[in-house]
Order: structure tokens, then C-alpha cells, then sequence
DNA sequence: CTGAAAGCGCTTACAG
DNA sequence: CTGAAAGCGCTTACAG
């Protein structure tokens, strides 16, 4: 940060005070036509370039939202930054971001940071907070709102949304019970536990319905420190149970791993197993064979978020929302009932 | 930003003046060890939140760094973004992210709103600026260092870091001449101008050097508007020479498309095409086949895009990078000669 | 239509 | 070891 232009010097340079200059700048009403119009000449000529820290400083706001995310390079989280990020260009605002992985600790960390800064509000994504940790952010009163929160929030100040895991898990079951599986695993994650378990349960529970004994459910969870793709690659190497026809996938990314991982086993997708994903990402639609999904909005995701978010920094009052997860049936599932693909 | 307690509440209750809750606060060394206790103490209490805004504004720096990308969810650029993070997290630095389209005006747009929040420096990758736009952004002091831009800079205070795109189209031509091939096509990228034109040229170069003629190498590019994977499908849907056996593609995402769109026309690869990418993404050892693919390291080069943009900052001079590409053989690539894999 | 003054919340010489 | 004062670069009542 240079010494730059100030409105000082151009002030001086106008003759006049640099309340003139700020205002001619703003397009403040009342100001004459021609003093207006050689300061944004001068303004222009000079290399002017408004410092915003000061502006904040006065006007008690950034125009900017903060979101702690817990990998850049996350194709699902990219989706949904973005969402954030088309409403925040529409209103001018910039994006302070954090990088958290899934921790607690570490999140804290990065919403202290944004806090100091004073962003106008924050977003944080895939969260693992503890209701202690959610008391002690909430003691700074910046607005925030968490996507797909592992934790239940337990806040009056803060709110969230979620894409419903348990409806997605129902989702999975019902498409491949109705194609006539018996036999089924759930390739999980530990890095999430929250969603993990409610995908979970809805499957299973939905499976339960279909007439399927528990017995016939095989439950893995790869370890939380390997990628996802990897990790769905693993699973599907180290799964030993000869009758599973079917599998369920905590996402997509954990699905494209195991279609390399059956693949190399030499197992036939869909032919011997049918695979479902969970997120829909841009990916999905092109692997081999295209991955059968449960799809989450993500764009809406974070659009939904900004908006909740809006009306929270506008002090008014809002509800949690939840969004719905859709099936996308492509070629990775099948019917084993009369050997036809889907 | 609501009010909040400030160093001035602090200093009423504990009955000094604010210079000393401030000093006390920051670790300075002469202070008495009872009062620095009894603020700290206090501060906790009172859930003091220092602001950073005034702190960037006295200080004259605000230990945030500015990054303009195309598009937040691009797994390449995710990969480079990390990298930057990665530092940026180590050096307590936070990241104001703008996105721009690969469109000059919205670059210089986001450029322009980063050096009016203050940012200590700025890393613009994929740059479509004209010289011109440089030059003008140039007039504002803030150090900026671009990386993979898609024209040559003309700068004298800024810099870049670029991988050397011709030599990965070497890279690749040499692979696949020397597994035999004789007729080949380049599926580019109408976004990226520059490096799209580098990447072809070292390729067709030294395929020529290779004993292959000019007219043996069918060249096509897609749309700018459309999705690269769809591109790449859609290119590989087009493509209608008989003779060809190899592919060069921009980069993995269209190379994935490709290969989604050479299995929908019932062509086989690599047995009846030989298909290599550029970037080496977390998925493409994932997809059927495992991509052969010229491989650039994408935490490196945010990396050093940091470490050249902190000696700007420091007031320094330093040297322009260039990093080198590696070739990466898996299994979308095979000879021809023998009729054996690679 | 324009200016002088106060203030946003800090930090940091300058004195003591 | 501590305080009064100035100042970072703006905006915005308050007067005129």
C-alpha cells in the first residue's frame, strides 16, 4: 500500500475542499454540474483510486462476504462457491476466502479471521462446529450461515442450509430395490460424519421397507485422510462380499473411484454391479459408464445461502431452508430382473 | 458491522488509556506484566474483536492478496488456487477472490476493485490483457504477477509465471510419434488464445520434425461458450478423418470429453485412437482409460507465483518464471507398431 | 452549492 | 512503563 492519490490531493489540485471532491466523486445531488465534472477529470487524470479500507472504515460495512471452505480444489464446493459468487458480482461484493479443512478447530480459526475483517457476513460450508464452537462465534454478531452443516446448529442468531441427505439416501435405495437388487454396500466417508450417517440411514431405512434384511447391507467408511476418489477406489478393491450387486456411494467423487476400482478387479459396471453417486458433478455425466446420481442443486445451494444471508445483514428474521435432492438415472445402475439396463 | 467493543471500552474498564490497551494487546515489550495480563484478560471477557479495517488502515498494508480467476469451479485453476492458499494460510495472509470470465474488460474490472480494497498484491491467472489494459492497471503501484497468461506482458513492474506450453506440445508430439503414429488431429480451446497457439505449434513443430507432414495433422478448436469436456465430446463427435490415430487435446477436461465422445461413435481407445491431455487433474488417473497426459505442477505454480509476488512486495526485483511440463503415460496412449500398449 | 469539523478504530512516534 | 496527540483516507451531519 503505496502512497497513492488521495482525495487530498486532488482537492488541492481542484481548489476546493476535499468534501467537494468526496462528494463530486459519489454523485452526491447537490453539487454543481461543471466542479463534478473537473473532478472526475482530475480524478481520472491523476490515477485516482478510491481506498475502500477507509470507506469501510467510516461507513461500518465491506461489501465483502466472508466463506470458509474446506478445499479449493473440491469440484462439489467449487459449484456451490460459485453460486455464492455469481449473487456477490450481481451486488458488488467481494469474497474473503478461507480455507478450513474438516475440522472444527480450524474453521473457528478461519471465522475469527473473517470476523476481524469485518465482512458484512459469512458463509461456511461442510462444517463440523460443536455448539460450543457455534456459542463463540455467535458472540460477534456478523450474520452467518453454514451449507450442509455436519452438526445440528443449535443457534437463534445463525442460520443454515441443507440439502436434505436423508431424502438422497431414499432416493438411492428406492432406484436400485426397484430394480430388483438384493444383495447391497454403502461405500461412506469419515470426513463428514453428519451427512454421512443421514445418506446412510436413509438408505438403509428405505431399503428395509423394500423387504432387504440388514444382513444383506454391507456398511464401509474410508479413512478421512485420502481423497475421496482414492478412497472410493479402495473400497471397491477391498469389498469381499460376492452377492452385493449394488452400491451406494456417499458422493460422486467416491463413486468415480470405485468404477476404477471395480474396473480393475475386473468387475462389469452395471453389468455385476450397479453404482450410485451422490452430488451430480459436472464429471459425472462423462465417466464410464455415466454415474447414475442423486443430484444436489449446487448453484442453488449457495445462491439460497447468499439470500438468507442477505436478509439476515438487512436484520430481519429468516428460516432455515432445506433443499431437495433429485435421482439422475444414467447407465452405472441397471435392472438385474430381466438383465436390461435402466 | 454492529458496534462493537473497542479498544476504548477495554481502556475504560481497566482505567488506562487506550494506547496502553493497544500496546498491551500487540505484545509490546514495555508494559508491565500485571496490566498486559489484565487486559488480555479483559479483551476475552469483553469478546474483543480487534478490527482489522482500521488496523489495514493505519498500518498501510492489509495482509490479504487478491486473486482474479475465470471460473471457481475449474478443477485446474482449484489446484493453482490451493497452491496459493497454501502460502497464504503460512504467511497469515487471507484471499480476496474475483471472478472474471476469460474476458479482458471483466479482468480489468476485478483487477481494479482489488487495488481499491488495498490489497497488498495481486495474482491474475489466465489473463486475456491487452498491453494497453496493462499499461493502465500498471498506473496503481500494487505489485501483480500473472500466471499462464494468454499474452506476453510488456511489463516492466509486473510478472509472470507460465508453463512452457510449447514444450508440452513436444512433449506430447514425441510420445506419440514415437509409439508410430502417422496421422493425428489437435482438439484445442478458443478460450485460451495463447496458450491453445503455443501448445498446437510445439506440437505440430515437432511432429514435423518427426517425418510427418503438414497435412497429416487435422486441427479443430471449440466454441469459447461451451464447457470443455462438452467440447471435447462434441470435437470427438465431429472429428471425420479415418486416418487419424492420435489426439493432442487442450487439456484433460477436453481429453475427457473426447473419450466420452470417441466411446459414444463406437471407437475404441487407445486401440483404434491414441488420446493425450494437458494438466494431469486429480481424475484423470481415474477415467477409463487412465489419461496419458502432459502434466503441469498446479500447486507449484501458485506457489511460486507467491513467492515472486512477496519479493515484489518487499520492494525487490525478481526474474519472470517459467515451469517445465512433464509427460505422463498411463493407458489412453498405445503403439501402433507392435499393436502393444505403451 | 460548499466548507470546517468530527469521527470511524486503530498504531506509533514523541514526551515524560 | 504510560499517556496525549496526530494521523491513516474517507464520509457526513451541521452550518452557512
Amino acid at each position: 500500500m503505496a502512497r497513492r492519490v488521495s482525495i487530498m490531493d486532488i482537492a488541492a489540485r481542484a481548489g476546493v475542499s476535499h468534501t467537494t471532491v468526496s462528494r463530486a466523486l459519489r454523485g452526491h445531488t447537490r453539487i454543481s454540474a461543471v466542479v463534478r465534472y473537473r473532478i472526475a477529470a482530475l480524478a481520472d487524470e491523476m490515477g485516482y483510486v478510491p481506498n475502500a479500507i477507509a470507506q469501510s472504515l467510516k461507513q461500518q460495512h465491506t461489501s465483502t462476504i466472508g466463506v470458509v471452505v474446506s478445499d479449493m480444489a473440491d469440484p462439489f464446493w467449487g459449484e456451490v462457491v460459485k453460486g455464492i459468487d455469481d449473487v456477490c458480482a450481481a451486488n458488488d461484493q467481494s469474497l474473503l476466502l478461507h480455507t478450513a479443512a474438516h475440522d472444527a478447530a480450524q474453521q473457528l480459526k478461519a471465522i475469527q479471521r473473517l470476523q476481524q475483517r469485518r465482512v458484512d457476513g459469512i458463509i461456511v460450508v461442510d462444517s463440523q462446529l460443536e455448539p460450543r464452537d457455534v456459542r463463540q462465534i455467535e458472540q460477534d454478531a456478523t450474520p452467518t450461515v453454514f451449507i450442509n452443516s455436519q452438526r445440528t446448529l443449535e443457534s437463534t442468531s445463525f442460520r443454515s442450509v441443507t440439502i436434505d441427505n436423508y431424502a438422497g439416501g431414499e432416493l438411492a435405495a428406492h432406484h436400485l430395490a426397484t430394480l430388483g437388487h438384493q444383495t447391497y454396500a454403502y461405500f461412506g466417508s469419515h470426513k463428514r460424519p453428519g451427512s454421512n450417517l443421514q445418506r446412510v440411514t436413509g438408505f438403509i431405512d428405505t431399503l428395509v421397507t423394500h423387504g432387504i434384511e440388514r444382513s444383506k447391507i454391507f456398511r464401509t467408511e474410508c479413512d478421512a485422510d485420502i481423497a475421496d476418489i482414492e478412497g472410493g477406489y479402495t473400497m471397491a478393491q477391498a469389498l469381499h462380499e460376492p452377492d452385493v450387486t449394488a452400491v451406494f456411494c456417499y458422493n460422486d467423487a467416491i463413486a468415480l473411484g470405485a468404477l476404477a476400482g471395480f474396473r480393475a478387479k475386473g468387475i462389469a459396471v452395471p453389468h455385476q454391479i450397479s453404482i450410485v453417486g451422490f452430488d451430480d458433478l459436472a464429471m459425472s455425466r462423462y465417466s464410464w459408464p455415466p454415474l447414475t446420481t442423486v443430484a444436489q442443486p449446487k448453484a442453488l445451494l449457495g445462491q439460497t445461502a447468499m439470500h438468507i444471508l442477505a436478509t439476515l445483514i438487512d436484520g430481519h428474521a429468516v428460516l432455515d431452508a432445506v433443499l431437495v435432492p433429485t435421482l439422475i438415472a444414467r447407465d452405472s445402475s441397471m435392472s438385474l430382473l430381466k438383465g436390461l439396463r435402466t
